[in-house]
DNA sequence: CATTTTCTTGAACGATCGTTCAAGAAAATT
DNA sequence: AATTTTCTTGAACGATCGTTCAAGAAAATG
């Protein structure tokens, strides 16, 4: 038997749940929040997701599935390296910088608030961060063999030195809100491929 | 006329509440975790540092002051800029790699679990890697002017770089104990100095 | 030694915390 | 139409939250 269907769209109860811990980090947040931003009752939030924790893991899934840098990477891998890797730095400093509450990055948040206290977010956090490593390890690699990077530093190093970077950009942006000062850490990002 | 003195010593109450905030985060920590660590009862705590935020706030004070940051910049102005940096991400390499509860920085943990919410610690952040900018840009400008560094970019830029490349390695350090990620970050850092 | 001032103490405040649960509503199945 | 299953609802739980305050203790002043 099916039962009475939900009468919620979870994609969009995510959404609504997703900004308000975005903005106001985990604890910082309220199961009383969550319940005004998403319009659900308590009894159907605790249904669904499990508990305050459960509905925050879902919300992070959901935040790294349509997050700029998820949807910059699943582009083809066809277009030059270079390119591809400038490309991301400007949209990343794009949509930080457009954000008037300075929210930054709701992973580096929650990386910076729990991963210390709670094991199971920071390996998730780890793993999402190995998976940039490894996709971008190959396309700097793959700007090496073309000739468009130095091959002075291996593969790997200069990609985590590239990710280290935008988190870093992602930590100013919470308390700078001047985009040329992203804009100069990208540069300095871009310059390490030389 | 005098009254009776404090019992407790400022500092050490300082720092023993500085390490439950720096591990729990500032939500994460209640008045009665700090009354614990600290040994001092409600009413002290209170009357001495106002309310739980004034205490955070007395903390990151006393955080910033004895930071490895700190120290190494009040070393003095005669070796040679490339040494003193290179010094200055040696040791925060170690000082985070050796720390097992992997709690990163205090200042940018509350800048991602804070800035967005909380105008004044926004603005008191942003002061303190302001400070870190000037002294930074500075060092850069000599290392440029004595031929250690390329001119190629300007000294605030690479400043700028320089910290953002610091918050980064703070962020990464968060869920990946690896010495060697932060050392591939640093020596990219480096290499952006040449 | 009495007085004044400050610090310490522990109980208590109302508010909010995350979570649970039983009863009612609604759609699918028989 | 009766039954079964699931979702929704709102009240309620004990625990903990940050904060206050009056009474007692202790040192400096007169």
């Amino acid at each position: 038997m099916m039962g009475r269907p939900q009468e919620f769209d979870r994609d969009e109860v995510l959404d609504q749940a997703m900004m308000v811990f975005w903005r106001q980090g985990f604890e910082g947040t309220s199961v009383q929040d969550l319940v005004d931003a998403t319009g659900l009752n308590r009894g159907s939030l605790y249904n669904t997701f499990g508990d305050k924790g459960g509905l925050f893991m879902a919300v992070m899934e959901h935040y790294s599935e349509t997050s700029v840098a998820r949807i910059l990477f699943q582009s083809d891998g066809a277009s030059p390296p270079r390119e591809t890797i400038e490309g991301f730095f400007a949209a990343l400093i794009d949509s930080v910088a457009s954000d008037e509450e300075h929210k930054g990055c709701l992973v580096v948040n929650a990386a910076a608030e729990l991963a210390s206290q709670d094991a199971q977010i920071a390996r998730w956090i780890r793993t999402i961060y190995d998976q940039a490593e490894e996709k971008l390890t190959a396309l700097v690699a793959r700007g090496q063999e073309m000739g468009e990077f130095t091959t002075e530093r291996e593969a790997r190093a200069v990609a985590r030195f590239l990710i280290g970077c935008a988190k870093g950009m992602l930590v100013i942006a919470k308390v700078n809100p001047d985009p040329q000062y992203l804009r100069d850490i990208a540069d300095g990002a871009l310059g390490g491929l030389d």
